[in-house]
RNA sequence: GUCGGUGUAGCUCAGCGGUUAGAGCGCCACCCUCAUAAAGUGGAUGUCGGAGGUUCGACUCCUCCCACCGACACCA
């Protein structure tokens, strides 16, 4: 039987527009999720949204709308984002969606009640009128809150817990040993000096009079379901969870444990404290790796409204294309680490390594051989060829194992330029009058270099991989090409 | 405040005990003309954040300091 990858990104909260960042993280997951496919294994690529909670409600009664024409509304905005990154996710999950998700996030909390994890406890907390909710003390200045000015009510209410102690040891000794794997290391760390001190059970609902835009608490209807009891068990239910149909069942025992989770560095400690709690609580496995992506920050600031310096990925991507801005995301954004955005250095990425590099080597090559080839002929590398296409397969895979997706591009550049050099040296466009029979070897050659580049990229630039397919005459779904025909195509990125 | 991360060429980063510290981009010069006025070759640029220490030898280990970033728990 096939191998199975099962990959999921977060799940975004629709209170407001998509910017950069969620793009980011969408197209790291796509990367995987591609190259997991190309590697022959049966991949399910989940994302979706967060639909919840007290803020959306608000923010759609500021608006003016039902809630849950807001949601849609939203919603649809995030769909349209994974569609105009050209994501090649196999479902995008919704928590407002009933059939699909609340059967699974009740489920989830039945279980955990079962195992004797759910009880009832009298919450005290800060409330501000202004705010309609709680806050902590970190919102409070000079015991004020810092928004509205006014000092908060000490409010006690019954909320249902979860017991996430008892699993503290659990989950430590997983993360230690890596068998719930954190990327990068700093993550697995800091999760881990936090886990020394033992976790806190977690507030796991809140009274419906207050939260009714949620999922129902199971047999209280008084209480709605808080975000984590609500929201992580979208990568459950996505997959069948909460349905006893024949498809639902196979398809979790298939897919559940995920293999990566990928994640932005501020919901960490939900995702390797309170998630594999619950999933121990629930007797479930642990999901196998947990990635953790860094922020993009704009020049140096942190991207935020109040700043106006949010970059919007639809209008970046109208102007150079799904492509050029995967591109950009995966070679200048450090995979694990912030990275820095601007509009200077995104152009003079684009024109060095998309325009003059990669897209002005593909045309030398498919102009000069279309020219002087009609017919077909066959793949073709010398020694030192297939030592460099070797070499940097190699290298690629090894990046790609560490998540390291710069080095692997890193490594395909490397490619194009050793491309380059093979023309320049060889003088091509002159063989054509002077040895025909070496041209003939020497276009063979580089169409062998161009179709492993359009391989290698397939995870990273789909659309581009397919268009140099189309120019070399193959098919990239037989790995290996038998015979080119060349026909010269569009420019790959024309300059802006 | 505590804990952690980062600090290496103009920019993005690699190197992490051992010859004159590297790559790509950018810059300058040369050169080719097949190609998207692209490619190729050569070159300049670094007190490897600072100060001490360990060592035959430190960008690489230790201590202290500085700068920036993050976490410090329920952010509803």
């Amino acid at each position: 039987m096939k191998k199975k990858f099962y990959i999921t990104t977060a799940i975004d909260y629709v209170n407001a527009s998509p910017h950069l960042g969620h793009a980011f993280e969408k197209v790291q997951a796509d990367v995987l999720a591609r190259y997991h496919r190309a590697l022959g294994e049966e991949v399910f690529f989940l994302t979706g949204t967060d639909e919840h909670g007290a803020k959306i409600a608000r923010a759609a009664e500021d608006a003016g709308i039902p809630v849950k024409k807001f949601v849609d509304k939203n919603a649809k905005v995030f769909q349209g984002l994974v569609k105009a990154l050209n994501i090649s996710n196999d479902y995008f999950i919704r928590t407002s969606d009933k059939e699909v998700h609340w059967p699974g996030a009740q489920k989830m909390w039945k279980a955990l009640a079962d195992s004797g994890d759910i009880y009832k406890k009298q919450y005290k907390g800060l409330y501000c009128v202004g705010h309609e909710a709680f806050v902590t003390r970190k919102d409070l200045v000079d015991g004020k809150c810092a928004l509205h000015k006014k000092e908060p009510e000490i409010i006690e209410e019954e909320n249902y817990f979860f017991r996430l102690s008892k699993y503290s040891k659990q989950i430590e000794s997983a993360i230690k040993s890596d068998k719930f794997r954190i990327v990068p290391s700093a993550s697995k760390n800091e999760i881990l000096r936090l886990l020394e001190s033992g976790l806190e059970d977690v507030s796991f609902s809140r009274p419906s009079k207050d939260l009714s835009w949620g999922v129902p608490v199971p047999g209280d209807s008084e209480h709605t379901m808080y975000v984590w009891s609500d929201a992580l068990v979208n990568y459950l239910s996505a997959i069948g969870y909460g349905h006893s149909d024949a498809k639902s069942r196979s398809n979790l025992k298939r897919y559940w444990p995920a293999d990566v989770q990928v994640i932005g560095k501020d919901i960490l400690r939900f995702h390797a404290a309170i998630w594999p709690g619950m999933l121990l609580s629930a007797e479930k496995p642990l999901p196998k790796i947990l990635f953790v992506h860094g922020f993009i920050s704009v020049g140096g600031e942190k991207m935020s409204k109040s700043l106006g310096n949010v970059i919007d990925p639809f209008s970046l991507i109208e102007k150079y294309g799904t492509d050029a801005v995967r591109y950009h995301l995966l070679r200048e954004i450090p995979p694990t680490n912030d990275g820095d955005f601007t509009y200077e250095k995104f152009e003079e990425r684009y024109k060095s390594d998309l325009a003059k590099g990669l897209g002005n080597f593909t045309a030398r090559v498919v102009n000069l051989g279309a020219r002087h080839i009609m017919g077909s002929f066959a793949p073709r590398e010398n020694r030192k060829t297939k030592k460099e296409i070797e070499e940097t397969w190699i290298h690629y895979r090894k990046s790609m194992e560490e998540f390291r997706f710069d080095e692997a591009l890193q490594a395909v550049w490397g490619l194009t330029s050793y491309g380059d050099k093979f023309v320049d040296e060889s003088k091509l466009w002159e063989l054509p009058q002077k040895d025909r029979k070496k041209f003939n070897l020497y276009i063979a050659e580089l169409c062998t270099i161009l179709a492993n580049i359009a391989l290698l990229l397939q995870p990273f630039l789909p659309e581009t991989s397919q268009a140099i397919a189309k120019q070399l005459g193959i098919k990239l779904e037989d790995k290996k090409p038998r015979k080119f025909k060349l026909k010269k195509g569009e420019s790959l990125f024309p300059m802006v």
